[in-house]
DNA sequence: CGGGATCCACAAGGATACTG
DNA sequence: CAGTATCCTTGTGGATCCCG
């Protein structure tokens, strides 16, 4: 997804396309409690490939949400953290956060919805 | 997917689970307005097919996102509601909203990211 | 008008192997 | 350790047709 394409009138799209993805949303999640190395991204986020992982950081980073450092040793270490853009989707991810705690709350007790 | 199978521990991947889907934000975005016919959910969700647009009605609904009103009439007429838990999403909507808002104020001026 | 049933295409994601 | 490159599987969504 390249910003080049005009940007849609509704803001909520444009979330949508910047964030309208589960992975982009946990990795937001993780790095808004710091600073986090690759590998501790791929084992917090669980079950996902490395392949996907990266493409995903990569467009997070091409879209001004995410900071990569890359630091010259071997083995490498590369290290991620949310830029002051992608802090600011901490309101968005309060907001996620809160409205399932709720509904777990109200269908906990639910052992089926069908 | 059904909520047969436990809830996730996170509760953002709760709401993943539950709105994690372009679409479904964008139906409620539509329903936090008011109530709406099927038709005039297809017309607004620009691009959707029928067949997307009526399953992923179909889980909101079983998920208690939802009500479906159908008139016994000739056309049919289908109504769909938020509940009082699809309403709590606005808070969401509105932190999405928001963000997004932002981010364009940020990012419009520049005519490329890459 | 709303939607069920099919068929199909495509892209996203998983697995694996290899490398600086 | 953090990738890149490849291959392959899956399922999501689009298109179409038909029906009460």
């Amino acid at each position: 997804m390249s910003l080049n394409e005009k940007l849609p009138p509704c803001p909520v799209e444009t979330t949508l396309m910047l964030m309208g993805d589960k992975w982009k949303v946990l990795i937001v999640r993780d790095l808004l409690t710091g600073t986090k190395r690759f590998g501790e991204l791929k084992k917090s986020l669980n079950g996902i490939s490395q392949k996907v992982l990266t493409s995903h950081l990569r467009i997070m980073e091409k879209n001004g949400l995410i900071t990569r450092k890359v630091y010259p040793q071997v083995p490498p270490k590369v290290e991620y953290t949310l830029t002051e853009v992608g802090q600011s989707l901490k309101q968005v991810h309060d907001a996620m956060l809160d409205w399932g705690s709720v509904y777990k709350l109200k269908y906990s007790t639910r052992t089926s919805m069908v």
